[in-house]
DNA sequence: CGGAAAATGAGGTACGTTCCTCAAAATTTC
DNA sequence: GAAATTTTGAGGAACGTACCTCATTTTCCG
């Protein structure tokens, strides 16, 4: 069996009592105390139970989410994640409570964050952009002893970024494209909703420095900003075709490849062009089986949201992360290695429903 | 408050004793009873608190993990993720040994296997080559209720498989291959280290599948087996670049990438081909930077580790699988995404240990 | 309708920890 | 060495669930 406080106290020869202050670090032990209880848990090797622990304390963690309401495949799936890794952490005393708040107005999310303390609420998971309200949001979140992680974009002064490193993403998308392409010659063209998000602009910056510095036989035409809006993409892009004729490739940085594959579609350029764009979302999925997207930088929304969770938790617990863990993925998907929608086909041991 | 077994109680109008029953699935109680209860729990969304009710059961789960004791860094580093996860997850009533058997001796391993039984393992968790012995092995540990894992190479009487789909693990390397050497014309070597195991066959099935239908210009040479024998690989491979002029591309399916390397370097064609191998260790990682690997297909250690851990659980709690979380990602790395090795930056809201 | 069988209730103990109180012992201070 | 202070001990209640026993009620069957 393993061994328990009443193991410790027995081995180190004082009460539960001096045990316990001395596990939760309560004052009122002497020094000589403190390390006799230390050497009692190091030579019985024991490891709290913090399923017990939990139970004692009554603690539950109630952590909130705010996500922009924006119609995006990306984020309905991290939105979908989020609620999926909710529900199965139910069953921890973790309470997740997802908001959304719209995307142009940084006044609605302040609002938000700051009914958040009345309901203790032991963390908060923020995707936003970088604006002085949502900065001070933060600060005000942090300064009463809630941690605030920031979600797909990074906040400087959050507690930690649950996400990829962009620019290392927009590197990986610069091998892609310049190797798909042979190293050139050619032109490559590059797309981006808005040009001032953080992540976009460390992809664009990732982006180029490895075509400068690998492919220099690629022109890389300046960035061109979308909005999000399918008419402006659509003249956007067609304006740039006709203009630079040797245009081989398209890195889209984020958004709107619904409306990018439908346009080179409807102008007979479908898998013509090597195109790389950002988020494994349905859609992208089936250009990619049929071929007009050629390869995806992707993380997995699934795990974005179960990190956060953990990361929240471990915040709020002071504890320490497992960082190799949370460490997010650059994944590279290609037609050959789309990850399967789950489906379960094994046979089991046993098929009752427990 | 989030609903108890009380308020489950009080509002279907029957004894705690009853929602017991109904609960865990215990006999003796109507139909007509059961439904009430689980309205009651539908109606309060009473979710059943799993750290109070592992505590009750006194339950703790003893998973028994072997690994061949083959010295390779692959199996190393998933060796040291093991151990990891499992000191990560003692606070949480797991407990995990790890054995090591000599990978030539199935006896050895069999031998093992039957002595777990005594030690009342919960799960066990498998890296092993599908011949007589282990298949039997299996079937009478499964027999006794015990379920069985794979580890990394499938065998097919276990009761799930933990690793990734060799196959379009196989094929992603052919598309990388393919598209990077643009199409062709040339020669493409394939290496592995046993053309036994189940993994090496799905490669190189999943390899040929793309190169025949999508690189007709490209012609891949017969498959070399190594066996593991730096004196045997580097042999191999002179031979072979002797006598097949055109080789741009060589495919390393498992094992001896450190030799591979080495042999090119020694032959001054480092850089000079496309190399794709396997696994993501210490030493591919500097190729990779050096530039004399190109590309690796590999599949995270720290996540086979913990999804190991949970799927022992889940069987052995009889429970569902999050199938999107237990599905192990192929992935593509380049020299542009090399994943970090941890080290935590971030400052904390409070630095104490606690 | 009576008796047997099945269903339910009441109550208790246990899991390993937290956190509390109050008393007793040890140590420090003057 | 007595008083003040600090440290320690003993014990108990609580967290939410599991699982046990024994008594009681309800239902079923002939």
């Amino acid at each position: 069996m393993r061994p328990t406080v009443i193991d410790i106290a027995r081995e180190a020869g004082v009460s539960l009592a001096t045990v316990d202050r001395v596990l939760n670090a309560r004052p009122g032990v002497r020094d000589k105390t403190i390390r006799a209880v230390n050497e009692a848990i190091v030579k019985l090797g024991y490891v709290r139970d913090l399923t017990a622990a939990n139970l004692a304390r009554g603690r539950s963690y109630r952590v909130a989410v705010l996500l922009p309401d924006t119609e995006s495949q990306f984020i309905q799936s991290l939105a979908d994640a989020l609620t999926e890794a909710g529900s199965a952490a139910a069953t921890s005393r973790t309470e997740l409570k997802l908001h959304r708040f719209p995307a142009e107005d940084p006044h609605a999310l302040a609002a938000v964050l700051s009914t958040l303390p009345d309901r203790d609420t032991v963390g908060v998971a923020l995707m936003a952009p970088e604006t002085p309200v949502v900065r001070d949001a933060v600060r005000s979140l942090r300064a009463k002893g809630i941690p605030v992680v920031a979600l797909v974009s990074d906040l400087p002064n959050a507690d930690h970024f649950v996400g990829i490193d962009n620019r290392a993403a927009g590197r990986t998308a610069g091998v892609m494209m310049g190797r798909f392409l042979g190293g050139g010659p050619g032109q490559v063209m590059v797309l981006g909703q808005s040009l001032l998000a953080r992540d976009m602009i460390e992809r664009r910056r990732g982006f180029d420095e490895v075509m400068q510095r690998d492919f220099p036989g690629l022109e890389v035409l300046q960035s061109l900003e979308t909005h999000g809006s399918p008419a402006t993409m659509r003249q956007v892009v067609a304006e740039m075709l006709a203009n630079a004729p040797h245009v081989r490739g398209i890195y889209a940085m984020g958004g709107g490849s619904r409306t990018l594959t439908q346009t080179l579609d409807d102008m007979g350029l479908s898998g013509k062009l090597t195109v790389i764009c950002h988020e494994l979302t349905p859609h992208v999925r089936t250009a990619l089986e049929r071929g007009s997207i050629t390869a995806v930088i992707t993380q997995n929304t699934g795990h974005l949201a179960r990190s956060t969770l953990r990361v929240l938790r471990a915040k709020a617990d002071n504890q320490p992360l497992d960082e190799g863990q949370e460490q997010i993925r650059i994944e590279i998907v290609l037609r050959e290695n789309i990850p399967p929608l789950p489906d379960s086909t094994r046979p089991s041991l046993d098929d009752k429903v427990a």
